[in-house]
DNA sequence: CATGAATGAGTGTTCATTCAT
DNA sequence: GATGAATGAACACTCATTCAT
């Protein structure tokens, strides 16, 4: 139980950390005076930099999860264009909520090297596949135009909201209304992929 | 001249290395053993290993630069929404052109430590700019529907062109047909942003 | 009595590792891992790594003390030959008894580091004195060789002992007799040093 | 060739340092401090510690191979007994003239870990080896006595061989003559397994 | 211009030991 | 007695950078 508090407090550190400098610039060193811990402390709980930084990424990737999953008392609305929405709006709000994660994961995880890309790949593939989930159930309610291709779309679509949330709330101090942001981002795309 | 070739070499050298094995992983070890040349022959062409990453860079936004670019020639069309639908057309085929430049650009100089973000930033900002540009003139000629905000739609439509290039013609091995997947995204935007 | 038991296992268990990996490969955490004890539990019973290594080897050169001492009964035969002759066949047999401390005795310990040396230096010392002595005894008995250097033989015996024990019984898997290997051995120094 | 002088000093440097203090003891901070070079250096030359020993015992080896080969003009005795008088003499001449080395071979090396094990094994193979080979040679010429088992006898001298070395020249400061301790030795063995 | 030997500050990681519970 | 979380000195090894030739 102590010992989850430590591990916590660890992970605390090095996402703001991490977030900060990057991964390469950020040094256990950094972590453990953040903290006043020993040395060792730090690999009683984590086999190492990239165990840290591996765990940091599930847990956030969880997180999204959850917040982006439909209800079952949502799931009686029976509308995918109306989920898709509302995982956009939701996303939106959570990479708002979360900067420092979100800035770990849009900006300094991709390409760190090749043990944490596999990692980040399969979080963006799962990621990918929830939004081409929604684009399916919404073809087959007949509410996608037909000249659109899923998977581009899909991907169009994420990368369009990834670069929305980290310019207007990770890069960008000044607090973007995520309501209005989150409205115009989603009337652009009920234009563009919706009959 | 002889120096500008040697220049050349050590700059394609880093290029496909930082490109497959990221930033800090690669090392001016892996160059020189690349090229088979001095230690310090790479030295005399660039002060630091920094150094080389923004030369990389400056010199592959200067081509795509260029490559966006509207002709005298085609200027005289004066249409907007076409002038952008050029700009994405050729961004794509230079995206797919040059791909280790873009794997660069796209997932290995974000977010790689505090003195390479700056000029990673500046480069975003002028490319959010040219495209930003377009929309306003689009709008002065009344071709932008009304609910659209210019800097959302820049930074919706950079971002879905990033992930459908990095997706289309980075990761996935396979050769898409450049052509349909520039169509399938015009097509998208134009339904979305355009009157 | 609980703790001697404890103080025993932890014994056993550092016997087998030291003598499998070497005294600086084996780690407090193998020992305590193999005994699914606290880590705190070790310092209970020793002071340090270097004591549970001491320990060890003092029990070993103890243990082959009271193996190689002559009985009164046995005494009674006064024929120092004989001594000489019992105490290697029964060395031989010892070693090959205690494969895991000949192991550390032969090869781990010696020249581990500046502590530990003065032991095995103290315990090769009395051992070569039993020899000595044996030696003395039957030059006094007229049965030694009037060419023959104590000291000098003494280590010739002692080494040629130590290496025949080594790779007959330690190295090699396949059990070799020891009756056969005691002939052998007592037979070449009955021949190269007794009359 | 400038390198070739590095690499020497820095064999040389470790070859005391190991001799003296052991090899986990002896740390490639010793090796810098002593000979005044950077830390790097070592590396330059070294893939690691452990192939700083390695070396170290491969040379020796080598050395001892020249030193106990027999001449062509020697081989025209052709006489195996004196063959192999001349190798156990020259032998306690080698150890007694490479102190530092020969401390490394018999007490360092033996046991230090699974990766330097079977270097050490592999040695001490190759010169029971050439023992075994002269001890065939003897007893095809007959000279062998009739009861001596070849491998055991090998063992057997060379034990005795290495802990009269250690002894004499290694442990005790007090320099023995080689002659005389080379002469009981043969003495003893001699009488102990030719005719 | 080209070289490559030399450097040393800096990295992540290890592991024997302690001590509050 | 028993525990195991915490410690931090130590260590091997890295790698961008320099500079004499």
């Amino acid at each position: 139980m102590k010992g989850e508090l430590r591990r916590q407090q660890i992970l605390d550190s090095a996402l703001r950390l991490f977030a900060e400098k990057g991964y390469y610039e950020t040094h256990i060193d950094d972590i453990i005076r953040d903290l006043r811990i020993g040395r060792g402390t730090v690999y009683q709980y984590f086999a190492n930099k990239d165990d840290i930084f591996f765990q940091l990424l599930e847990d956030y990737y969880h997180r999204w999860k959850q917040v982006v999953a439909i209800s079952d008392e949502e799931r009686k609305i029976n509308d995918p264009v109306a989920y898709l929405r509302m995982r956009i709006r939701r996303t939106l709000a959570f990479f708002a909520g979360e900067r420092e994660f979100t800035r770990i994961y849009l900006r300094i995880a991709p390409g760190i090297n090749k043990d944490i890309e596999p990692l980040i790949e399969r979080i963006e593939t799962m990621v990918t596949d929830v939004v081409r989930q929604d684009l399916e159930l919404a073809r087959r309610f007949n509410h996608l135009r037909d000249d659109i291709d899923i998977s581009g779309a899909a991907n169009l679509l994420i990368g369009a909201l990834h670069r929305t949330a980290y310019y207007d709330f990770i890069q960008t101090e000044t607090d973007a209304d995520i309501g209005v942001t989150a409205e115009n981002f989603v009337r652009v795309f009920t234009a563009g992929i919706f009959k």
